[in-house]
DNA sequence: ATGCCTGCTAATAGCAGA
């Protein structure tokens, strides 16, 4: 069983690119973050056409997250319990389409698409925060009620949690930016602690080896990326990992989104 | 070559992304 994380970055403007991709990936699940539309204008035939289920969640134009599986697509949730909102300024807050999840052959996929933060010292950095802190309080009950689960808490995470998860640390640090921060990196290693593992990273050792590429300054043909999309295993799934892999060959050409797809392989399970 | 950002709308300018 093969499972696939991608944040396509509208997938109104992919949809080729993805329905491509698709195919010829053979992933039985595809987690996708930022569909950047709402339920009425989602590619729902994209998929039924190729033997996918599918589920979305979306608001707006901006997030959205989904969830396709042809192995099966069941208890769909939208958004995990408590999932903050966000509200500037005496904007009264809103939930905002982030979190998916669904029962895909036997492994709960959540689809996710983490806070950006923007910057360190923005309000939505405690959000980001906040919103972590949260889902991971969740993850360790759906653990801690059931230590076999399979759970894999996938997608667009912005964060890069070691140094060698960006191009250039010491630029990262002189400029103040956001995804290397400590607060960040302790919101991401929380789950760690949880019993969660980076299914891939084992088979994508870097430095150098990234999921994201900035459409600007030339970031792509300079490798000057960021790891930042992961699939999270729980202890029994992370069992079962036998490879994986980033595709790189999506992040070029015409109508490329900046992030590649995150595959992981499976042995078969129970 | 992988190529100087891209996609969205309350669009033709401004916001968001990271």
């Amino acid at each position: 069983m093969k499972i696939a994380t991608w944040n396509v970055n509208s997938l109104r403007a992919r949809a080729d690119r993805v329905e491509g991709w698709l195919l010829r990936s053979d992933v039985d699940v595809l987690a996708l973050q930022e569909t950047k539309c709402r339920d009425e204008s989602f590619p729902w035939e994209l998929f039924e056409r190729n033997g996918y289920e599918v589920a979305h969640f979306g608001l707006s134009q901006w997030n959205g997250v989904a969830i396709a599986s042809r192995v099966g697509l069941d208890d769909v949730e939208r958004t995990f319990p408590d999932q903050p909102s966000f509200g500037k300024g005496g904007v009264a807050a809103e939930q905002e389409a982030r979190a998916i999840g669904a029962t895909c052959g036997g492994v709960r996929v959540w689809s996710l698409y983490v806070p950006n933060g923007r910057a360190l010292d923005d309000e939505h950095m405690p959000y980001k925060l906040e919103w972590l802190a949260t889902l991971n309080k969740h993850a360790s009950e759906w653990l801690a009620q059931d230590p076999a689960a399979q759970i894999a808490l996938v997608g667009d995470w912005n964060i890069a949690p070691r140094d060698e998860d960006v191009w250039d640390i010491e630029l990262f640090r002189t400029e103040g930016w956001t995804h290397v921060s400590e607060p960040e990196r302790e919101a991401f290693r929380a789950f760690e602690e949880t019993g969660f593992t980076d299914a891939a990273r084992a088979y994508t050792a870097g430095p150098g080896v990234y999921t994201y590429w900035d459409y600007k300054q030339l970031r792509f043909p300079k490798k000057e990326g960021m790891r930042i999309d992961f699939v999270l295993a729980s202890p029994a799934l992370e069992a079962r990992v036998v490879g994986a892999h980033f595709d790189r060959e999506e992040r070029k050409g015409k109508g490329a989104s900046d992030h590649v797809p995150v595959v992981v392989e499976l042995a078969d399970g129970q």
